[in-house]
DNA sequence: GACTTAATTTAGAAGTAGCTTAAATAAGCT
DNA sequence: AGCTTATTTAAGCTACTTCTAAATTAAGTC
């Protein structure tokens, strides 16, 4: 008897967690990421280096709770995946937002360094 | 020289902004109020009995700024209706949360009953 | 002007979100 | 077992969100 298919969803598609989801421009940077090709969640935070590991840690659970990606686990590593099924019109959403995202994500982190050094006067 | 088109959309429509005000329940619902007929802020207000004025208020601002309703002032009273144009896929996304909403506006309810109550204990 | 009605703005409380640092888990290697 | 690498969990902090109650604006009426 086969085995099942490795990935099957661990959680169904949840529209309004999905779509709060969706609404942060963090995690739809790192649902980018992962939309195309499966990344390791070290890989991930390697490349989103504005925020620290445990960070990005958190977005993926979140992204992962509400179906939007999919965990693979290979020995100490961690794989992620967009699952895009489902997505329905939010596919839609996420590209038309993906191109807005450009200079937003700029903006952002400009946003978060001013008050970083606020905090640390 | 005919006038301008009365309700000129005030501020174009922000994919961001639209995206996070409709990850909301409570505006979701309001928004639909507005969808197919317009309506008075107060007539909104008296309808959505979960919540005071302000509230309502503060949300239709939100849902203004973002593009997604339009303001018409007539006399004392302040009309509002959703402005459909340029919402592309968010529109499929919408009427699909709407169905969801059915019972998540139930239980949002319930939700601040509890946690109003526990603090006037 | 004084009063009423419609709606908003202000101020502040309570809860939530997103981040940081430090500690913990978990797998693989020697 | 002890050490390293990969990643998460825990605790705490700041900023933002959503709400309420009270004060304010704005238009119309007597």
């Amino acid at each position: 008897m086969p085995r099942m298919q490795a990935a099957t969803r661990n959680t169904p598609l949840a529209i309004e967690a999905a779509m709060s989801a969706i609404a942060n421009p963090r995690r739809r940077q790192i649902l980018r990421l992962v939309w195309d090709a499966e990344r390791s969640a070290g890989d991930i935070a390697a490349t989103v280096h504005e925020v620290s590991w445990p960070a990005i840690s958190q977005s993926l659970r979140l992204l992962k709770n509400s179906g939007l990606v999919i965990e693979r686990r290979q020995g100490t590593h961690r794989f992620y995946k967009a699952d895009r099924r489902g997505l329905g019109p939010l596919e839609a959403v996420l590209r038309q937002m993906w191109t807005h995202d450009l200079g937003r994500l700029r903006e952002l982190a400009e946003q978060e360094a001013r008050s970083r050094k606020k905090r640390h006067d």
